[in-house]
DNA sequence: CTCCTGTCCTGCCGGC
DNA sequence: TGCCGGCAGGACAGGA
């Protein structure tokens, strides 16, 4: 699915395709995503002009100006395409929501296995519910530190990669930057999060927000679905160090080693790292 | 509480 | 060529 840098690549492409316009339209072809989308959620938002576009996390919360809003959720494999000219639009198997607009725009969610979320909010208190209320600080931000990550990890029983998947960890890292950041910190992604000591995450921190940005400067990772909302591939994925590069020499090696990117699964999701550069901490165990 | 597994859904790729 | 299993960027419920 969609991570930060991808949402935040769609959020940006959208600021000029939405915001201050009017929504003279929406069509939902099938409102059975994985949650149903609101009740309603046309009429209240047919007529309103959207004033902010906000991301947090994985999430966009576009808000009105009649005190509603909506929250998109790209899931795995949701994408979102602007059409600066609703005539260009040609219909294609899974749109599931166009929205049109005043100037004659349509912007279309398009989600083949339709894991994403589409739903209605009040603009005041969207953040005041979960996910929002209980989410994790934006890693981009100043919320996010090493103190503040060493404090949410040095009690928690699961191996880093799986806490970096963690919404309530840290919002809008997904198992691709999970991945490259453990990778660029060199640590490996199975040690226990409370192994981790504070100079561990001090350069963890870094990694993560470093990657990121990166990412979103490339337009987002292409892989298999994801595209920009014009429809063009985000080049990321190009400047992989170790996902999806099982059997591929190690970016950050010596040649000389032959050392080669590793997969291993934790918790069914695969997870690619370096054996010799990422290595494992000897744990201490408690009696 | 915390942690892990399975599940939602479709499409694609590789192996036979 | 076709069929089948495995896999995919996420989140959540339910059970241990």
């Amino acid at each position: 699915m969609p991570e930060l840098p991808e949402v935040e690549t769609v959020r940006r492409g959208l600021e000029p395709a939405m915001l201050d316009k009017r929504i003279t339209k929406i069509t939902l072809n099938r409102p059975d995503l994985r949650v149903p989308i609101t009740p309603g959620f046309e009429d209240k938002l047919e007529g309103a002009t959207l004033t902010q576009l906000i991301r947090r996390g994985k999430y966009i919360i576009a808000l009105a100006d009649n005190d509603y809003g909506f929250v998109l959720h790209l899931g795995m494999s949701g994408r979102v395409a602007i059409h600066a000219d609703k005539n260009d639009y040609t219909p294609a198997k899974h749109d599931h929501v166009l929205f049109h607009i005043e100037d004659g725009g349509l912007i279309v969610l398009n989600d083949p296995r339709r894991f994403g979320m589409l739903y209605l909010v009040e603009a005041q208190n969207w953040d005041k519910e979960p996910p929002f209320s209980e989410m994790g600080p934006e890693p981009l931000s100043n919320h996010f530190s090493a103190d503040a990550l060493y404090e949410r990890l040095h009690k928690k029983g699961t191996p880093i990669k799986n806490a970096l998947l963690d919404q309530k960890v840290v919002s809008g890292v997904g198992n691709i930057y999970a991945c490259e950041a453990l990778f660029d910190s060199h640590i490996h992604p199975e040690t226990q999060s409370f192994a981790l000591q504070h100079d561990d995450i001090e350069r963890l921190v870094p990694a993560i927000r470093d990657v990121l940005i990166r990412a979103i400067n490339s337009g987002g990772s292409s892989l298999r679905d994801y595209k920009q909302t014009d429809g063009s591939l985000g080049y990321f994925q190009h400047s992989f160090s170790v996902y999806d590069r099982e059997g591929a020499p190690c970016p950050n090696c010596d040649e000389s080693k032959n050392c080669v990117v590793e997969r291993i699964v934790q918790s069914n999701r695969s997870t690619f790292f370096c054996p010799a550069c990422q290595k494992k901490k000897r744990i201490q165990k408690k009696r």
